[in-house]
RNA sequence: GCGUCGGUGGUAGAGUGGUCAAUUACAACAGACUGUAAAUCUGUCGGCUUCGGCCUACGUAGGUUCAAAUCCUACCCGACGCACCA
């Protein structure tokens, strides 16, 4: 019992509000908690940073407390300033719902919906919508500017002389009065929402008298914490298939190993020890303990059976430079000129990358093990490949 | 309201009349190497091309000029400062 509550409140943990005795205390009372975890439902798609907190979230459903997915649809259509490039659209009620379905199909592994302790879902634009004017200002009254203003991320702004907008004051406001509306007991999420947390920690202390707790997950990150940007490229999505799922692990770099066994797989913490111990070792190869993490992982959402067929195929690919199982096939009328072909599949964007891959000597067809050459060339039947990853199969009508 | 500054390629961010399809960094792509789609190194990185060039792009619309991302005018959008503060 104590040691399972360890390991709940220890592993992929950066740190828990107020502290993490607190916490314990409630549990080893025998308390079932409610814990919630948001999520910002603009896009269609989680990916594995989203794993680290909604796998913790699963392992309090499975000590038995109770858990609450919060769909953070209000918070999302009001759109972040800073984020210019999207210019973020407006999410439609059934483009809301379409997400969700999603999600509950992608976090399934994770979490469960059904049985007698049933993950619940919830949306917030439930009670921010009905929200007054005067509630608004009576929330807004319970900080400070100058508490805002601790922000890292605001100082930043301020230094830079960029702006920053009065609803970002509210973001925090309305992301910590979830807590309130819910009347939860704790809200998990990652360490990069640590203000948005506590906020709804102050208030729940001022409006409902009520100790919320809080715990921050540790990011998937580098442990210099530099190649985040590296990895955000290749961080992959819930709903890729094992192949990509597990191809894109194996491209991560090798200082997310560590991290990403703590974080997203089901391994002792015991083991977890050794791999780190084994990585500081010169005879060890990273490669082969990050395709033990590729499995583990993509044996979670996909299942054991199709993690070993996906290493398989990775190996066979990259390792023994062997044409893939599974790739893509078109057909073309006979005579096509290559490039119309490739283009035409949008398997390359277009004929002047064409020509840039073919002057690299980037395509070869694999039938003949022949380099294309020639700007000019028929497309032939068989298949072909561009660069390292890229298949297709052509088939002459 | 007044004033100042600014809007550039996937992003950040240079450039302030021709040598600008636009420095650089990140991302992306390719090659070499390897331990892999890691790391490192090298190259590429708007489109079309008969490889001579051509076309489209630096907020929008006009204008000046042989020539404009760069100058002018108007407009749109934004930031900052000052004033106003019912």
């Amino acid at each position: 019992m104590n040691k399972i509550n360890d390991e709940l409140l220890t592993r992929g943990i950066s740190s828990i509000y107020p502290t993490k005795e607190f916490l314990q205390q409630r549990i080893s009372r025998g308390e079932k908690l409610t814990i919630y975890l948001g999520v910002d439902p603009t896009g269609p798609t989680l990916h594995l940073g989203h794993v680290v907190a909604i796998k913790k979230l699963g392992e309090f459903q499975k000590a038995g407390h109770k858990v609450i997915l919060l769909m953070g649809d209000f918070t999302a259509m009001i759109g972040d300033p800073t984020d210019k490039s999207a210019a973020r659209k407006q999410l439609t009620h059934k483009e809301v719902m379409n997400n969700l379905k999603l999600y509950k199909k992608q976090t399934s592994k994770l979490l469960s919906f059904s049985g007698k302790n049933p993950a619940q879902i919830k949306f917030n634009s439930k009670w921010l919508s009905k929200m007054k004017f005067e509630d608004v200002l009576n929330l807004a009254s319970k900080m400070t500017v100058s508490q805002m203003l601790e922000r890292d991320m605001f100082q930043k702004r301020i230094e830079e002389g960029k702006p920053i907008f009065m609803h970002e004051f509210m973001y925090p406001l309305m992301q910590g009065y979830d807590s309130v509306a819910m009347d939860v007991d704790g809200e998990i999420g990652g360490n990069d929402q640590t203000f948005n947390m506590l906020c709804g920690r102050d208030l729940m202390k001022s409006l409902k008298n009520k100790e919320k707790f809080v715990i921050t997950m540790k990011l998937l990150e580098d442990n210099s914490g530099k190649k985040m940007g590296k990895t955000e490229g290749n961080m992959a999505s819930l709903c890729d298939n094992a192949d990509d799922m597990y191809g894109k692990i194996m491209s991560w770099t090798d200082g997310l190993i560590v991290s990403a066994f703590e974080l997203c797989t089901n391994i002792s913490l015991k083991e977890l020890e050794d791999i780190e111990n084994l990585l500081k070792l010169s005879t060890t190869n990273p490669k082969d303990l990050k395709m033990r993490l590729a499995v583990e992982i993509t044996s979670i959402f996909h299942g054991e059976k199709k993690a070993i067929l996906a290493q398989k195929s990775w190996e066979n690919t990259f390792h023994n430079k062997e044409v893939p199982d599974n790739i893509e096939e078109f057909s073309i009328i006979k005579g096509t000129l290559l490039v119309e072909a490739l283009v035409l599949n949008k398997t390359i964007s277009s004929k002047t990358d064409f020509r840039r891959l073919v002057d690299e000597g980037a395509i070869t067809y694999k039938d003949e093990e022949r380099k294309i050459t020639s700007h000019k060339e028929i497309a032939m039947s068989g298949v072909y490949k561009i660069g390292k990853k890229r298949f297709c199969k052509i088939i002459i009508k």
